[in-house]
DNA sequence: ATGTCGAATGAACGTTTGTTCATTCGTTGC
DNA sequence: GCAACGAATGAACAAACGTTCATTCGACAT
């Protein structure tokens, strides 16, 4: 009769070194989106990567610093995304305007698990510095796009009376609290919904720009 | 010679237990603003609050249970102001669409403190059930209120290709991306700012009843 | 097969957590 | 003045936390 408990070698015991960070680095974003970021500990990342406590140390030096470096992740995802959406668009601001906002609702960026990231390090940027300074710096890049296009959009159309930092901002802030929304009535808010949003508020601020033809280029 | 350790009666060592439950939540609040929720503890709420760490316990049951009055606190004065806000406001759809913006952007509720434990709790809500149910609760009058006003316009100014739902869920949006911004980057967004925004965004939807004038009734 | 080496483990440690409750102390009515 | 009462305290507790490191285990070269 054979042992019950004879050997099973377990696969994958060892992996290199940027595959296990990765995996950790997602089994920490599952935890903060499942246990949220206040009982995310050692022991609920290490579970959901089904990999010993010991890990985080090993390949981080701390938790704290698998938290950051999670922000990093999720942070350089979405400015890869957006620069690549850039690259790919027209030459014509509108255009580029328009990929961005596809962008900002694209399946990859709206993930449950990272928009739950998202926000639970923006509502601990008052009181840890290093949070509030990584997400200033990529922000920065992004806004002054956002205002740029604005800007140029406004001379183009001969827009009068709005204010280009005003309508970037606005437009920021929409997209932030449609995210809100999709993180936490996900039934209610939809990608495709808060598309249709976004871009009826572009028509509305540049009608000559943006036709309010309810067509989201929605992939 | 007079001891210098003479006893030195401490004021107010027993209060109203209203008073107490009041003064903890002020406390809480403080601490989630400036140590973060997932930093929260009894020991930083009750010296915050200037007193023992056996008080919460006292005066709530546990833990847990002050964070949820907490978060019940502040969505009750919300409430509160801006039913009182629509009642004091005309009959007109748009005057009352326009004093329940006012509200979301007065000084008692874009309170740095108020507005940490808003995001704290949302950015929570996936993992903790109670937290959502509550504020799932509130929010539905609210919406309400919100899309019966915007209906109310698009029929009054006979707006075509405006679905309400869309327009309500839009503003209601754009105002929670505006608190984000005004708590994640004070300098960049004032009250002021974010009003005139929120504005903006209806007079370029609803142009018939809502003038671009760069004009808020903040006070 | 065997030996080598680095990755992964998990028991153990010192802190810190939330909670309890005997004690202390201010208030109030007499 | 002085009890009597109840609110507030803080030492004590078990549980859970993040971190360390001697040990174990698996992959790979020989």
């Amino acid at each position: 009769m054979k042992d019950e408990k004879a050997h099973v070698p377990r696969k994958n015991r060892t992996e290199p070194k940027e595959k296990r960070r990765l995996q950790l680095i997602q089994a920490t974003m599952r935890s903060i989106a499942s246990h949220s970021l206040s009982e995310t500990t050692v022991s609920t990342v290490s579970n959901e990567a089904g990999l010993s406590r010991g890990i985080i140390s090993l390949h981080f030096q701390s938790k704290e610093k698998l938290l950051l470096e999670t922000l990093v992740h999720v942070a350089d995802e979405y400015k890869l995304l957006w620069e690549n959406a850039l690259q790919k668009a027209g030459d014509s601001s509108a255009e580029r305007l328009a990929s961005l906002v596809n962008v900002d609702f694209h399946r990859s960026v709206c993930d449950r698990n990272k928009l739950a990231v998202w926000f639970a390090f923006w509502s601990e940027t008052k009181s840890r510095p290093t949070y509030r300074k990584l997400c200033a710096e990529r922000d920065r890049e992004y806004d002054a796009m956002m205002f740029q296009l604005c800007s140029d959009i406004i001379n183009e159309g001969e827009y009068i009376g709005i204010d280009p930092e005003m309508a970037a901002r606005g437009l920021a802030a929409l997209t932030e609290g449609l995210w809100l929304d999709m993180l936490v009535n996900p039934r209610k808010m939809s990608r495709k919904k808060a598309l249709k949003i976004s871009m009826a508020y572009l028509s509305h601020l540049f009608p000559r720009h943006f036709m309010n033809n309810d067509e989201g280029i929605l992939q």
